[in-house]
DNA sequence: TTGAAAGCGCTAACAA
DNA sequence: TTGTTAGCGCTTTCAA
């Protein structure tokens, strides 16, 4: 008999301990009032039956505080890591929980949010939020990296490119590029972001047209820039900061100086990029400012001050050209 | 009236749509039994009251998912952000949650443990767990990076250095290591580590004794690499990974070669550690594996195979010496 | 298609 | 010091 066939709960303990229910809380809560013979007892009993109180319970009778899900593709791209720990620490302040969820290597992808979405008080994700939240009525939800068109499901934080990639063309251009690539991963939703960069870049390149060229994450990037290079490129605009150290370090391995021959951008503005030689120039985006966004936005709506979706739903945050030595 | 006074609850809906809380629970989860007209007046209702359902209330009837705590110190740290994600990704097979909370930035750091431990199923935390976790009685509570003593409050992954620090004591003697520094951290909890690292060095060095030299994680680097290289060190042994990376950048900045001059040693083996040039030789800890001791932990205890504490509570997963260009 | 009743596990307030 | 009562908000089961 070691187990029982379903969990113990705070009335099977109180029948074990001759007690009632209150006296099993006010043991198992530290709470005054209660003899310390008493305590013993019932915590003994609560040990025997294994018995652990339930959340839900708790929960209902305490008003627990806010919960909001965070569902974000990868966390081993530190990119979302980095978002994850700024949310985690822009929830702090209000006594919120975060619930982390990683969509990818997750048996269905798309039911991740789904799920989710019935044990929170509000979702908030990247790249994995469908409008077919079952029981989400109602419910904040937010999309990360969003585009205008996705306001129609819920508030979206837009991360905006367009300027600081102008201005990236600007720099190359001063740096007499003529020839820039863009690297893409050949992942779920990067085509947007390299189109937006390859058509920023389109203006410095001879035939008006920049290559996109998908390599994977991990492998074979020797082969990839060897290529690239034969093709005459001088420059290579990496999907993220991740890419871009790794590329840099098969260019160090082919013996490519950078920026000499190569000229290499990252995306993200990740801490990394600072710390690689030569340091990467990156269109960096302020995580902490999507973080914070991100939390004035379901704060609002929870509070009812911002609508659940639309145009008042809507924040932007700027990407930024931080300008290092690769370029 | 914008807002009620309190949130509003099921029946507040029935209420305003005039129809009984079984129909608003159907209208709210898309389920059958309903008239495509009561639905639309029920959701119009529940969307003028803002109502939200209850996650307490739903998970009472409906037994949620095991929600486990992660409580670790720093989140900006690429380590604990890498513990955390390995956390949730063993979490996910399971079907678990994973709420994630940082103990540093935190108002009250030891509360942040005693104060999730009323919201989850189990606790798993970083040297911020005490005993004292009011009402967490018979929860399944892991302390990560913790010592066999630790066992008496609940179960441990420990992370065994001693045998790795051996070896790469062999390793530095046979690159002619004389006069190695550990470069410290100066946080909570560090001491042990570097102690640890110190003492498997000292057979190396001259008098017998290794010094531990402590620095701040971003700051003075250079000034502190004078006074050692000064000191006529041939070896830094970095608290961390990313401690040894900035140090390296330090380096490059003093034009002191890596190996030749100074051979560096990080620890953790992170992924940045095999990104940098030189690459680094470091420590490595397979997190992936501590994660997995971790899970199988709270999942023996939840299951009542797994004591909650003592000897049976206890894992220990080693260190590994990865040898790299730095040394 | 809708409603009524029961119960999920817990704690706060009050009574003994 | 202990027990009793009364909910917390929701879904499931059964009845209309």
């Amino acid at each position: 008999m070691s187990g029982a066939d379903h969990r113990a709960t705070i009335v099977d303990v109180a029948e074990r301990a001759g007690v009632s229910r209150q006296t099993v809380s006010r043991a198992m809560n530290d709470m005054p009032g209660i003899s310390a013979a008493t305590r013993e007892r019932v915590l003994r009993a609560a040990q025997e039956l294994s018995y652990r109180p339930s959340r839900f319970g708790r929960g209902l009778v305490e008003q627990g505080p806010i919960t909001v899900g965070l569902v974000v593709e990868d966390l081993s791209n530190s990119y979302f890591a980095e978002l994850g720990a700024a949310v985690v620490r822009a929830c702090a302040p209000h006594g919120w929980n975060v619930v982390l969820a990683e969509a990818v290597h997750a048996p269905d992808p798309d039911a991740v949010a789904a799920d989710l979405a019935r044990r929170v008080d509000a979702l908030v994700g990247y790249g994995v939020l469908t409008a077919a939240l079952r029981g989400a009525g109602g419910m904040p939800v937010v999309q990360l990296d969003g585009t205008p068109e996705q306001l129609a499901d819920g508030g979206v934080v837009e991360i905006a490119r367009q300027e600081a990639a102008a201005e990236l063309a600007d720099h190359l251009r001063e740096r007499g590029v003529r020839r820039p690539v863009v690297v893409d991963l050949a992942v779920r939703g990067s085509a947007s972001r390299s189109g937006v960069l390859a058509a920023a870049l389109a203006p410095l390149a001879a035939g008006g047209e920049v290559p996109i060229r998908a390599v994977d994450a991990r492998r074979g990037h020797e082969e990839a820039l060897r290529e690239i290079l034969a093709d005459g490129a001088d420059a290579v605009i990496a999907f993220n900061d991740e890419l871009a150290v790794r590329l840099l370090r098969a260019l160090r391995a082919l013996e490519v100086p950078v920026p000499e021959r190569l000229r290499l951008v990252g995306v993200d503005g990740l801490e990394i990029a600072s710390l690689v030689t030569p340091e990467l120039t990156s269109l960096a985006i302020d995580i902490e400012e999507v973080a914070a966004c991100t939390v004035e936005l379901v704060s609002g709506m929870l509070a009812g001050t911002v609508p659940l979706s639309g145009e008042g739903a809507h924040r932007a945050v700027p990407y930024r050209l931080e300008v290092r030595a690769s370029t």
